[in-house]
DNA sequence: GCGCAGCCTGATCGTACGATCAGAGTCTTG
DNA sequence: CAAGACTCTGATCGTACGATCAGGCTGCGC
């Protein structure tokens, strides 16, 4: 038992390590963009040395996919959860309320809105990997319910491809720019009314009521 | 009069290599964030050497500020000769096509909510600078505007500040995304009638119509 | 047409970056 | 308890950054 716990304490540590590394990776990578983030500010975020990132990701761009790869790890998590326990729901409810997951989910992790908007601006490596592996799945399970949706008649008469864009544009841009919002209105855009009222603009405007 | 002429060609000729440089820099801050822009590719872009740019800028900083600076003129320009032409038209008409206007702007310079979010994301001097110069005034513009339409029935009841941050998220984010876009849908963004499809869709989820 | 001011370049400064490496410390295993 | 693997650090590599400086070129004013 003794060393079975000794064990676990040991290779806790070095997860741990792992975490608090990918942690302050995100944070960094989100607020400064790829290029502009270094590795020693990471590393002391994470309150360890630098060459350290280099012993558990062999480089700068693999720490980058690992982090956002937890990421959208978290969201499909989060997002699958949701539906799952919507089980015989009727769409247009199940839609809803997915929205409303979606902009909590923008609230606690502005970093993936402020980490797509970084790197979809240039046609880089990184936008491919982040496109085909992460975003296209969500692109297209969004717009075939929204075509669905649309179809119905419960959202407006918009092309689904414009209508991904106002959802992912309108959804966390108060979080992405939360500083830029506490200063111009003094709102907190955290709080967690704030929070709420703003899923509640989200699908009022969606969805009209 | 040779004089003058002469006087002028040497004149614009320099002014021609500073706007160069502004429209250069103007992208790569918008592409790699104030970090991740070097001088040497923007007077690479701009078709100078780089030490040019200490010559006609004192420092990165300040030429940021410069592009900023002329890139805000250009928006209120656009706004602001639009609403000169509306005089007289009533409000919600006029705010329909301020809207509208918006959307083409940000379709002809998505550089500037690219460079918005990328400084917002923090809170540092660029963005104190930012913010207090230029965007509060068009923030304190629209949500007085926000506020009337609401009270007068035209727009849903949602508080001003989450409008505005619906309409700033949700205009220009397709084309702030437009190589993801591309790749995901097989839309060009900057086409001109799906530009006009996005303005009408802005409109229809802000005022229903 | 000569000198001078304005525009621009090549060379180079100190600094900070990502990455590497040898080795210290710690814990498991035999 | 000795050997070895795993986790982590200090020192340092080559490179690329922003900025500076001396000097060349062009074209106007005297």
């Amino acid at each position: 038992m003794t060393d079975t716990t000794l064990a676990r304490v040991t290779r806790r540590s070095a997860d741990s390590t792992r975490e608090a590394i990918l942690d302050a990776a995100l944070d960094v990578f989100s607020e400064r963009s790829f290029e502009g983030a270094t590795t020693r500010e990471i590393a002391t975020r994470a309150g360890v040395t630098q060459p350290l990132l280099n012993y558990h990701f062999s480089s700068k761009d693999e720490l980058w996919r690992a982090a956002v790869d937890r990421l959208f790890a978290t969201l499909n998590d989060a997002l699958g959860a949701r539906a799952a326990g919507l089980r015989g729901v009727d769409e247009v409810t199940t839609q809803k309320l997915l929205v409303r997951e979606f902009v909590h989910f923008s609230a606690r992790y502005p970093q993936l809105h402020r980490i797509i908007t970084a790197e979809s601006k240039i046609d880089g490596p990184r936008m491919d990997w982040l496109v085909e592996r992460h975003v296209r799945p969500l692109y297209e399970a969004t717009t075939a319910a929204f075509a669905r949706l649309t179809a119905q008649g419960h959202l407006p008469a918009i092309p689904p491809a414009h209508l991904y864009y106002l959802l992912t544009g309108a959804a966390p841009t108060m979080f992405v720019l939360a500083p830029e919002c506490r200063r111009l209105s003094g709102i907190d855009p955290f709080a967690d009314d704030v929070i709420e009222q703003h899923a509640d603009a989200v699908i009022t405007l969606l969805f009209g009521s």
